[in-house]
DNA sequence: TCACCTATGATATATTGTATCGCCGTTCCA
DNA sequence: TGGAACGGCGATACAATATATCATAGGTGA
């Protein structure tokens, strides 16, 4: 299984990460994006726009509308550091959003929590699949619903 | 890459087909079911539960709700009778209802077509790789977005 | 006949996603 | 220095997708 190694962060580190790529990107970074970020990156599952609104909302002790969110969140994609998880309707930060990758996400139908692994190998495949059935420009979306290891306990 | 041999069906032969498959399950094969079935069949491209309804209701000379649409979209894909496209929101015939798949879809942003391909050593080792991450249970959602070889001519 | 079960209808509501317009602050240039 | 141009965001409305709840109708078996 092909694989390499990652600069992964956490915290303040995947902030400041966010941060230098969104801006390297010609992007700024506002007082909105880094509060949806922030946001976006202590929920622990996927959240739905609506959730980080609620959050934001929060903590900025004003209302923010969901498509000022959505807004934010279809930057954050494009530029990498967030990834939409199809399956769910829902977000989740980029633990490294300097490298490109075709992630894989695990989803637990009982708990909710998403991990999230890559193998290029597989990925590649996939690719390959598409472009000979005449598919160009392929962005993959690979998940898997199932049951993790700690509900699978109960 | 692993293939097999397929049962395909269309038009009557993909309805009694379905017909025979759900019965087989010991549910119905209603006159609500054989019309969501049809209209679902008769789209090309993947047709949201709102699209079927529209459908059905206009077959039928009624007005058909969609939470029907939806129990009974519920129930096909349960059955094997139907697939869900999870990054476009909408629904598609199974062609082979008898035989299961984990199916991999190719979904045009340009025209919206679907087509549909099955590769079993790449399902496989989606599996693998989610089982070896601790999930079980797995049911993988594999779709690629991209340009199909048609909108790519233009 | 009556109790029960399944399928569907009717209605309401929740959730997710877009479109449009206007305001405000910055930049940059004549 | 005025002011056009632009980016970011708020406000609002609306569209699209999905679910919850209760009612009804028809069959089936005791």
């Amino acid at each position: 299984m092909a694989r390499h190694d990652h600069q992964l962060h956490e915290g303040e580190s995947l902030k400041s990460a966010a941060r230098e790529r969104l801006t390297q990107q010609g992007e700024q970074w506002t007082g909105m994006r880094a509060a949806v970020f922030d946001a976006l990156a202590n929920f622990e599952k996927p959240a739905s726009a609506y959730d980080i609104a609620e959050a934001v909302s929060r903590t900025e002790g004003r209302r923010v509308a969901a498509n000022s969110v959505y807004r934010i969140l279809d930057l954050f994609v494009g530029a990498n550091l967030a990834r939409r998880v199809e399956s769910a309707n829902a977000y989740v930060a980029n633990q490294h959003p300097e490298c490109l990758h075709d992630c894989i996400f695990l989803i637990c139908d009982s708990c909710g929590q998403a991990v999230h692994i890559d193998d290029d190998a597989l990925s590649a495949s996939i690719r390959k699949a598409a472009a000979s059935a005449g598919f160009s420009a392929p962005r993959p979306v690979i998940e898997v619903r199932g049951t993790c290891g700690e509900c699978d306990d109960d």
